[in-house]
DNA sequence: GTGGCATTGCTATCTGCGATAGCCGTTCTA
DNA sequence: TAGAACGGCTATCGCAGATAGCAATGCCAC
């Protein structure tokens, strides 16, 4: 088995897919049990922190379209972690569950200990780094315009 | 519309996810009219640098499992951009048509472009440090045994 | 040499995330 | 009050990745 050489590896955009998909992998793995996936742990966490908020408030926090948010919070509702009421004839307001407030808390600890495998493999000046370029690199891309 | 609170924009992962995305995104756009996926792209450009090689060698430096590689080769190869000759019975050897080495030129300029838009709004040092610090990420990963 | 094992490419199928187009009822506003 | 904007929803598509398993080939130990 040759190793190929590989350009790519200079590239600042395909770094970051690589990183970002081992993370995800690896969170997803520390989530598998709870049956949560990537996607519905973070809507649940904005809600939890954002009592009343709408759909299309967690959707403009997440980046997640309103088309893509229906079955994220029909699911939990049906699993009985987020509950809603209605705010007024268009939106509804969102709130956690008591269930939904264990579930968040005991993913909250699952990412801590997630990210803790990671970042601890870094300088902390290195991490102040990288969390204050990534939003600058989200900023620097093409504002979806509307 | 209230802004949202979030506290997942403090972790690495997140941070991640999002930047990716919008890179991927910015990729996608400027590749759309030479009608290249992103992991096309890849997979040329690695086929450009190591003539000769095999399917599961351009996967392993990408990242791509066997089977996801077949439906990309198989349309670089229906566009006339990639040609196998029989290695042994079981692999083929991979090289760029001239056709494949012209998109790949293309190819690259787009990319250096693309990377351009975002790396200008970081400082020299940073970009260094991401550049240190992603290939680190991918590492801290779980190795995939076998 | 032959038998067992690993490798290569492949099919088929599934998941997760994201995007688009358009419907309907409601609310805002000029 | 009419028209625009909004919020939730359906339906459908695209891309990337993962898994399980097959057939043919090559490798190695005996």
């Amino acid at each position: 088995m040759t190793t190929l050489t590989n350009a790519l590896e200079s590239r600042l955009g395909y770094q970051l897919r690589r990183a970002s998909a081992v993370m995800m992998a690896d969170l997803a793995r520390e989530l598998a049990d709870l049956d949560l996936r990537p996607a519905e742990v973070t809507t649940l966490l904005v809600i939890g922190e954002n009592p009343d908020c709408s759909q299309t408030e967690v959707g403009q926090a997440l980046a997640i379209k309103r088309a893509n948010m229906v079955p994220i919070i029909a699911r939990l509702m049906d699993r009985g972690f987020v509950a809603r009421t209605r705010a007024d004839g268009r939106s509804h307001a969102l709130t956690l569950t008591d269930q939904g407030r264990k579930m968040a808390d005991e993913a909250n600890q699952r990412i801590a200990a997630h990210e803790a495998r990671f970042v601890t493999q870094l300088a902390a000046g290195e991490v102040e780094t990288l969390l204050r370029c990534l939003p600058t690199i989200r900023g620097a891309g093409a504002e979806p315009e509307g």
